[in-house]
DNA sequence: TTATATATTTAGATAAGTCTAAAAATTATG
DNA sequence: CATAATTTTTAGACTTATCTAAATATATAA
């Protein structure tokens, strides 16, 4: 089990390496987590030493399969939770994010199963990413992005990239949900 | 923001102390959290200086007004939590104690609050322990203890003082709840 | 392709929390 | 009341995670 440091780095790594799982820089990891680079190459040896993250120094990192399956799992746990708060505990949508930050660290296989038994299984969370599954599956999605959307042509939103609040209460103000 | 363990030790402090808060010896508290009187030494001292106990060398401790109010706290957060996971994620009552034991120290005041308005303000969590206010105040009880009870008179069981799952799974085979 | 700028790693320091072993204080016993 | 037993504290070490500053590698540009 990794220490909640380690989880915030892989998760922070299976975001910034994208769909396609590339090897990002220590740099952009630093920037990601607000801390140094230096700390991150401390960090990044650790975790390659435990098989979790492909490492050659000086070429960047990638998660080896190991450490995609956790960082997967918390990405679960964390939108699991956001569901929690925002559909029961009525947070709105730019006010979860700090809050499921924490929860996602909580460990217990049996909480997440009936967390997700609870909400009755939802694939999507309240900024509409997908949640993956128990086998770490994520849903089908048929979205593109609006920025490849032709114009006058219509569409809905179903996803949010960026989860600052600030701009997510712009959204807001704009109708857009 | 007292760290997670400072937060088990105001835990362990108030629960030892009992209804008077009289001081307890580092000995107990070592006990209590499983560790050694020298780490207890060391984080008593530090806890002394931050005031949230009262502390002279080799005569015990006990907590100052600010310590109550933080170990209360989080006493309410580990008891609302706990009537979270039995009532609406079906968890048994022997079951909870340790998740709840991580999701005590999740640190959001609008958390708490919405979670108790979710759980409808309860008064008791599944072991029947008194769960203070918002304001730190507990439920007023006029339970007895078994011991103190007459013979053949009857009563109704609200609390259990013990939390090991062992022993609770022996008093549901009794069919005491 | 050599010099410069940038990115990354290493070395050494710091803080929190824990431990073992030794020292000191308190309590119990003869 | 002096000595033994117990409790508590201190001293020093270790681990995790972080930082600053210096060193090294890579990338860029003249």
């Amino acid at each position: 089990m990794p220490s909640q440091a380690e989880e915030n780095y892989l998760k922070a790594i299976f975001k910034l390496s994208g769909k396609e799982q590339h090897s990002v820089s220590t740099n952009s990891i630093a920037e990601e987590l607000q801390t140094k680079a230096s700390s991150v190459s401390d960090m990044v040896k650790k975790l390659s030493e435990k098989n979790l993250v492909n490492y050659i120094k000086y070429q960047g990192v990638s998660l080896t399969k190991e450490g995609v399956v956790l960082a997967v799992h918390i990405v679960r746990k964390h939108r699991l939770w956001e569901v929690f708060l925002v559909n029961h505990l009525h947070f709105k949508w730019d006010e979860v994010h700090d809050i499921a930050e924490q929860l996602e660290h909580i460990e217990s296989p049996e909480l997440v199963a009936r967390l997700d038994i609870f909400l009755e299984h939802p694939n999507y969370d309240p900024h509409g990413d997908p949640i993956p599954n128990a086998r770490g599956e994520f849903p089908e999605t048929t979205a593109i992005p609006l920025s490849e959307l032709k114009l006058s042509s219509k569409g809905k939103v179903v996803a949010v990239e960026m989860d600052e609040p600030s701009f997510l209460k712009y959204l807001d103000k704009l109708n857009i949900s």
